[in-house]
DNA sequence: CGGTATCCAAGTCGATACTG
DNA sequence: CAGTATCGACTTGGATACCG
């Protein structure tokens, strides 16, 4: 029994799931695979990889540079390493046409779609208590 | 308008939030509330915040050393840190005790929780993909 | 016990230059 | 156009030592 999650359970349905987790103490996960969730959590919730899945998402296949240009601020470096470790996982496709000048298109796989849904919670959570945050924060920062 | 969430909807409603999301382009949202959101979800998504998240929200209330004790790996200037961060950004609160020798206790705000069920749709995803993912990347890697 | 202070090694990231 | 290569500033995090 190395995955937890059982098939009893759709892991697909939030709630469901929600309750299996609060009934299992992480001692008994097995730590294999809670180092590699955390690993694929770490990697998954990178700033770059988060922007450009939302990218994606919305609008459908994009080249090289037009990512580039949307993503505010990223540079060629970290966009041609982030497309490369998302290809790697499998959350993209890269598709080079063999034309001069070079076009080189990307689009989410169904893995990179699930996983942008799955990022949609946590997106509107920071949306929704952004101002939440700042006041903690400026009430922290008012004391030493 | 600096929140392009409204009140029409309650953002709590993970479909209708969907729905909205995927109505807005990008390039639409304010890039002020973007920008914060996005320095939100990149020190939420941390590693060790995510790890001590899950913790106490499984145990409740625990005090300094024993967050340290399980979570495996951390050093204690990175329990130090962390917890400073999630203290003053409101995830939990710090209760010192005035006994020799000291004792801390931390606990989650509903702030705290309200974030750890966000999280989970990522956990679950992470879970539920992990073998999708070392597929394609043991795939990737064959290639050159 | 629950920290703080300091140092240092490793990694991250942007800028720049170059290429098929 | 879509990269690769290289360099250097900055950041991160572990180890260690010390303190109230």
């Amino acid at each position: 029994m190395a995955n937890p999650l059982e098939n009893r359970f759709d892991p697909q349905d939030i709630s469901e799931a929600e309750y299996y987790l609060a009934a299992v103490p992480p001692s008994e996960i097995d730590p294999r695979v809670e180092r590699l969730v955390n690993e694929l959590i770490g990697r998954v919730a990178d700033k770059w990889t988060m922007l450009i899945l939302e990218l994606l998402e919305e609008k459908g296949m994009l080249r090289f540079t037009e990512i580039g240009r949307q993503v505010k601020g990223i540079s060629q470096k970290m966009l041609t390493q982030t497309l490369r470790q998302m290809e790697r996982d499998g959350l993209l496709t890269r598709t080079v046409h063999p034309v001069v000048p070079p076009r080189v298109d990307y689009a989410l796989t169904p893995l990179g779609n699930s996983l942008s849904a799955a990022f949609c919670g946590v997106w509107i959570w920071a949306e929704r208590n952004l101002d939440m945050v700042e006041a903690a924060r400026a009430r922290f920062d008012a004391r030493g």
